[in-house]
DNA sequence: ATGAAAGCGCTAACAG
DNA sequence: CTGTTAGCGCTTTCAT
């Protein structure tokens, strides 16, 4: 920067000015500065600005995701990217892989990089978030999950309301014995679907007693097993919700491996890609991590210019979509 | 980091030790660095750092993608977050799709953050790859292209042979009137490809003339389409190559809506989640993102610890995947 | 409209 | 083994 102003022939304040497009420099200067900048390949480094800019603001944010590989962190991601690469603010991805050491690290790596904030995605099963004392006021968007302890915003699916609309789906195509399929119990987001599902179950005057439930499938093999022990038994469903992916998998699998895909009826929670290529195609309650990306985005630049309204929770509606698995009636 | 300092009572310089874990400091005294560090929540400012450090590391680098949301993409980002972040280094990833304008600036706003490399992976139709003049001996790792008009290593898969081990497999199954349908020819990777097929094709003594060949197809449903024109045409071919997952998918399409799924062959290149629930399972050449990240990891390391060595080209070998599509005979 | 000086938090170079 | 000084590239503050 010293370079170009010297070549400029100006004062490095007014380099400085230029390059960051402030107000009151003559056109003239602007020219000649934008001119030498050029010559040199001069680029402003917006690291070392950071050090002294109101704020220390370093325009980027940390994004912790159960892994930048996973397609539904992947969707948030790139949303996120657009929201704010306009904005000239980057983003630091990192994958938790359900491991809270891991998270530790993570979010000491990232404020040692002073990110201007935080996006937490914990999805899957780990527990703790365990955010510093020191960096509660640094703007921090949860996605999919209640923060605890800390005071921030949360943007998440309307996971019971989406269960729900599973169950009245199928209730509405004559099914009276459902099944719900489910992850870990200790997942936040899994409870809240099984507590829609049972609930509207309950509205149509079923007992919940009467629903088989299993749940802690945390994988497509556990959920394939689980589905064949259910489908092989006496009185087997005649549908079954699943709740989340790869529970849906497995479920697959198993109506597949007994051949029972076209007489089960199957409403997953969570779409995927090819889920209208399966025979039949899959119903699901699909979520929309583009538009919860988009809210996340929304809230973190909210606060990171100063917003200080109380923290609240945005919920991003689920959608039912029909493609065959979930409009499979019960044998009469 | 001053704080610090007075507070354990030392140098400012030897909190800089401590916290870099550099060697010459006595054990009492780190003791007594460590204990005032924590109370005050100290944390190191990596970005601070990076303005004195050797080489002005700031221990990030930049990755650009077709989209952080693709999934192959998304295999990459996570081998790399894994060999990187072992190092301190994090990484920032953006999205390109397909816009060489895109490019340019992502280009710049990485080199504005002054990262220690640059990972490309233009898999894509995208042909600029313009990388500034006084950039050049930044650390850089291609992927899936050969760089042009730059020095720099580049990690590819096999696509000329694995692209003939398609062939190859159809050929031994039976297959001598196959298709190829490819995507855009301005894209290397798709050249390659189908140069690969059409010599394994001409080995077996079928002359290229008579293969059936589709290209420039960039969606599912321009894929679908070509590949319905094939298939209903007087002479339709028995098997089918497609040269990528998009063309793949549009081709499953197709041959299910003519209820030639389980007639026709089909072999493609790229695996995808779900391909063995298909009726019937696709056969797919494999590549492997996950291997081709960490050897990129492995070169960009080389390279920023100084390796010198004339760039190379890296070949990582994909792999024949059987799940029955590719398995099909033709009609007697 | 422009510039000079100070200093952000850190590390390199050099003392001691 | 430890500390002092200088200065990385920038933005802030305050003059002019």
């Amino acid at each position: 920067m010293r370079h170009v102003a010297t070549l400029a022939g100006v004062g490095i304040k007014t380099v400085s000015r230029v390059m960051n497009e402030e107000a009151g420099v003559s056109e003239a200067t602007r020219t000649k500065v934008l001119e030498a900048s050029r010559q040199l390949n001069y680029q402003l480094d917006v690291t070392a600005g950071s050090l002294r800019r109101a704020g220390r603001r370093t325009l980027s944010v940390g994004l912790l995701l159960p892994s930048v590989s996973n397609p539904f962190s992947g969707e948030i991601n790139r949303a996120l990217e657009d929201a704010l690469s306009a904005r000239g603010i980057a983003v630091f991805a990192a994958s938790l892989d359900d491991d809270p050491q891991r998270e530790q690290s993570i979010i000491a790596a990232f404020l040692g990089r002073r990110v201007d904030g935080l996006v937490l995605t914990p999805i899957a099963k780990n527990q703790s978030y365990t955010i510093p004392e020191h960096s509660r006021d640094l703007p921090m968007v949860f996605i999919d999950r209640e923060p605890v302890g800390v005071d921030a915003d949360a943007v998440v699916t309307d996971n019971a309301i989406g269960a729900a609309k599973a169950a009245a789906h199928l209730l509405a195509h004559g099914h009276t014995k459902i099944a719900y399929l489910g992850d870990r119990t200790d997942i936040q987001t899994a409870r809240e679907r099984k507590r829609g599902f049972l609930e509207e179950i309950g509205r149509a005057g079923i007992p919940s007693s009467s629903v088989p439930i299993r749940e802690n499938l945390h994988d497509e093999e556990t959920a394939r097993q689980a589905a064949i022990e259910l489908l092989t038994s006496e009185n087997p469903p005649t549908a079954i919700f699943s709740s989340q992916n790869l529970v849906t998998f497995g479920t697959m699998r198993a109506l597949k491996e007994l051949g029972k895909n076209r007489e089960v009826a199957l409403v997953g929670f969570d779409d995927f890609t090819l889920a209208d290529m399966m025979d039949p195609g899959v119903t699901v309650i699909a979520q929309h991590p583009d538009r919860i990306g988009v809210r996340t985005a929304e809230r973190l630049l909210a606060r990171i210019d100063g917003d200080q309204e109380p923290p609240r929770t945005y919920v991003v509606p689920s959608e039912l979509i029909q493609r065959g698995s979930g409009e499979i009636r019960p044998p009469a």
